[in-house]
DNA sequence: GTCTATAAAAAGATAGAC
DNA sequence: GTCTATCTTTTTATAGAC
């Protein structure tokens, strides 16, 4: 979720903001191609069509435009998980939402995801520790919903930290193939991952 | 495995190899920390303990030792494959022991796995192509496993690169947490890996 | 084989005109 | 809001002494 604009920063127009928003998905295009440091202002502003003076007008700095790009992702597969949450239905139909879900997010925004999974360690520290604790609370979501297959008996006893982190690495490792346009839609990689998956821990 | 030296590539001492690995290495884990692109060669040659001079002694340049880095995973990863080839055993045999040897590499090589799954796009276009084709052939090893499983009716009729894809997500994604002196070993991981994927994909 | 000094280019960001 | 010109720092790599 957007966190609330903070006193100092200034009120912006709506077209201002359509026109960061541009910017910044754009961005996410030039940066999955070449990577964050590789990739230098005069480059991004040829892409946005924009010098440098009106580019700067967009965004604050160059690390701040990639952590616009690390939030589009953790709040869109926030959205995701809690549209699972509210859904409530078997564990094994959870895990398979969630996968739905994260699998949507990463074939709609595969550049912003390819810049989320790679650049992190170039954001500063203090905004790399909040999305370190946005990301842990998405792995807990995944977590919760294995440990609750155990309880009820759906799941055989595996370890949910190491559980979790096989699926999402199942899943997130599609970053590299599942593309808008491509020969594999989300749901179609979605179903066969559930079905191993679900299949590998049931009881 | 190691190309053969082309004839216009200079004698080195075998003390000259030795130091050269060891850059290769120490260098691996700079970049891992700071990233390829953020991490200058001032930096490299202070956590070597040369001055510049020395250090362009041992390296053609930052990109050739990157290279080297990527070479040293490849060097590995296929080694390991190749003892399963040689092994012999059933499909789920088989797929266990790649999953053992795979993680094996991320287990004591985490730096070099790092530096191969995210600064790649740093390659030259050249050195790019060369990777791709050996990651590739890799890939093909495990589509091969599963579908010698398909055609014994150990396994069903999962698609199997997209199966190999699933699987290849669930181990590659260990770099990220997989380290020596873990709280978790490579057995650790690859043992319940190998009963989820396995049961999954079981008749 | 290792050093210091330097070159030559490119980086991120800002100033001030319009 | 957008431009051009410029500042400051840093980059990779080389030269030449020892």
């Amino acid at each position: 979720m957007p966190r609330a604009a903070t006193s100092d920063e200034p009120q912006r127009s709506e077209k201002w903001k359509a026109r960061r928003n541009e910017i910044v998905d754009t961005s996410a295009r030039v940066f999955a191609r070449g990577g964050y440091h590789a990739t230098g202002i005069v480059e991004l502003c040829a892409a946005n069509g924009l010098g440098k003076g009106a580019f700067y007008h967009y965004i604050e700095s160059k690390e701040e435009l990639l952590a616009a790009i690390h939030d589009r992702v953790m709040d869109e597969v926030m959205v995701g998980a809690d549209r699972v949450s509210q859904a409530s239905g078997s564990p094994s139909a959870q895990l398979a939402m969630l996968g739905d879900e994260l699998l949507d997010v990463i074939h709609r925004y595969p550049d912003h995801v390819w810049v989320f999974l790679h650049e992190f360690p170039a954001l500063t520290a203090e905004r790399a520790q909040q999305f370190r604790v946005r990301r842990r609370q998405y792995e807990q979501r995944v977590e919760a919903v294995l440990q609750a297959g155990i309880d009820s008996g759906e799941f055989r006893a595996v370890d949910p930290r190491l559980t979790a982190l096989a699926w999402l690495g199942m899943h997130n490792y599609t970053y590299l193939w599942l593309k808008p346009g491509g020969r594999v839609s989300a749901r179609d990689a979605a179903k066969p991952f559930a079905d191993i998956f679900i299949r590998g821990i049931a009881t």
